[in-house]
DNA sequence: CATGAATGAGCGTTCATTCAT
DNA sequence: TATGAATGAACGCTCATTCAT
């Protein structure tokens, strides 16, 4: 009556490369312009057999999407969970929270395109559940900044939603200057860049990585 | 052949008529779930009617970004014209672009949220002249920055597009955070804390306008 | 910005041309099998151009059926309406309903067909409403009864409702045994058979329209 | 080749099983509105094993629908045959098949909603395959009626299938009622009605259920 | 014989665009 | 120039049926 292990594997495993083949349409064509069509002879199925996996076109694209926040979402709580200072904290988080465009670039291109489109203009269920999964990855964001504060580190008069979402905001704004330029993957060096402009921007003076910020001399 | 002045005066009023109801339908709704049939009704016309002032809703939904732009454009090369000091003009920039947020929503929400991703996702005629524009407007930012780097206050290993790029997310992340937060008008005061955060961003030391120092020594 | 009283006049004459080719289409094979297209054909338009007559195919469908219902409905009151006795309205019934199945044989057919099955089987909507029309036309079939037992003519011991189901069972099996004899038009004549099995049924002692007797004493 | 007999009286068992749990989702739903997954479903098969059963969902329907009739054919057989009166078996006639509504309610519930609508609207094989049935039926109904007529007790200027037709209809009738009142079970006792309605629909003068009908007094 | 993933043809519906009036 | 009916191409989705395991 049930399944064996083995076909449940190969189904999970067949749902993850429809995903991944979908993502890069998605990618590059945004949710309106790729047709299931497209992302069946993309993964190579028939159109009727994506149904076998995704209850709609709709369920699809928003699996993809939660798949790319998971791990957002469990890298956010992995680094906000260490015991290193916040400054470690907030380096590390920008690191890997950019390694992901290099490592899952349809999925984050996706959220970060599609994403922010459809929670912000789609009046319908796509639209709220982009902005619940939206809101919570901020307010995840939101609550290393008021460990900033706490450490003395971040000015206490900062709005922690608010410089959440700049942060968030200019991490976007690196990966848009990648695709904008190169349309290839990036220098990961750059993200030190990055990490310096989040430093600055939260008014934490000097530089050093990971020694954290002394005053210096 | 020709029009008289009156109805061609007459038609372009008519134009932005149009173009005004229908910022609000896709800043709303989106590009794809505007119909021209809404666009139509909500501008008191029949859809056929909108086809001579538009060829498209392409034409449509770009000329209204276009208009949106040309706005900023325009406002950009003012702030840069000026005789004051790069300070001023930034702090100038980042009150004048927040505040299109506020006399201009409609088209300025639809610039940040459909705008990006037609711009990044879309391969078709309407997602290059988008990108088209978006790479003008960084460009002149970058311009504003190169002028920071001439005056000694920008560092000079700052990346002038990469720079202007991240300047605009700050600000995006402002705008965003308004919708988010109340999806009402954002206290004006609130550009303050943006100039702050992009003078933070950019290295430059000491506080307010063009006087500085009020964090003082 | 209304229509011009000739347009309306128009459009309502092409959504009856529409409904009475799609009622043949529905007669002869029900409403699943029946497509879009096809009527769309039949009536010499295109698909897409239904839909300015019509939301659905449900809609059509019910439209179609509502409209012969009414008809049905008007007549019954009509005949209800009337100064005559209960037997003279019972004979007039019967022969006008039985001459709906020649004047509008494919709506009749579909709501006898198609119209009972989906009122009996369809969990949805459009069985919900074939339901209530039924009942309706029911009811007012049962208040022609009692009137027949006020009068003293039909026996006080009979159920209304169940009277009425009956006598139109009894005129549906007519029309299904003409269907099924001849599928050309029925001899109109026959109709008086109807009536004689109806009024004996009924219990109604002798023969003919309001004079009786013709079974003599 | 051959299979065992417990072989093949299992694999007759289980195909009658799932016919009675397909005449409950066709009863219900109607036959177009009916799955293949949903009948694999009530019948803990997989929707592939059904197909070792029945050649195709028109073939399912049909094994349904003829065991149904299988029945009637059979009680009706069983009742023109026995000894007694035409009164008598006419009585018997309407209980028996009344009382089929109520052991195999589906599959009678089947028969009279989409049966007829099939057998009246469907160009297909189906429906010719249920015209047949249908027509066969009727004819048997038709001979009893013939029986009467001889008897001297229905009067030789009936068309016998017509008035079979109207008989069937007027049980058809009380079943419609029942649904239509209370959607359960209904008084067996109105059964006697049935007859009673029956009766006088033939012109049979008085009473009495089995004494038959003297023209008394 | 049982399973359920895969197929593929088909359907209802939408909507940008055209065009007769 | 305005209208809105008409078009037609496309899309998401369903489901009876098949078939590898």
């Amino acid at each position: 009556m049930g399944m064996t292990s083995r076909q449940e594997r190969q189904k999970e495993w067949q749902r993850s490369f429809i995903l991944e083949r979908a993502a890069s349409l998605f990618a590059e064509q945004g949710f309106n312009d790729t047709t299931m069509e497209q992302i069946a002879e993309a993964a190579e199925f028939s159109k009727g057999a994506l149904y076998n996996y995704f209850e709609s076109k709709e369920d699809l694209f928003l699996s993809m999407v939660e798949h790319g926040l998971e791990s957002m979402d469990g890298m956010l709580e992995e680094v906000a969970g260490g015991q290193e200072g916040f400054q470690e904290k907030l380096s590390e988080f920008v690191h890997r929270y950019l390694g992901f465009f290099e490592t899952e670039k349809s999925v984050f291109r996706v959220v970060h395109t599609e994403g922010s489109s459809l929670a912000f203009s789609s009046p319908k269920t796509l639209g709220d559940k982009m902005r619940v999964h939206f809101r919570d990855f901020v307010d995840g964001v939101a609550r290393l900044v008021r460990e900033g504060q706490e450490e003395g580190i971040v000015a206490p008069d900062e709005e922690p939603r608010l410089t959440a979402m700049v942060i968030l905001s200019v991490l976007r704004g690196y990966m848009f200057y990648w695709i904008l330029q190169d349309r290839e993957s990036p220098d990961p060096s750059q993200a030190d860049g990055a990490v310096r402009h989040v430093r600055r921007l939260l008014g934490i003076p000097f530089g050093g990585g990971s020694q954290g910020g002394e005053e210096a001399a």
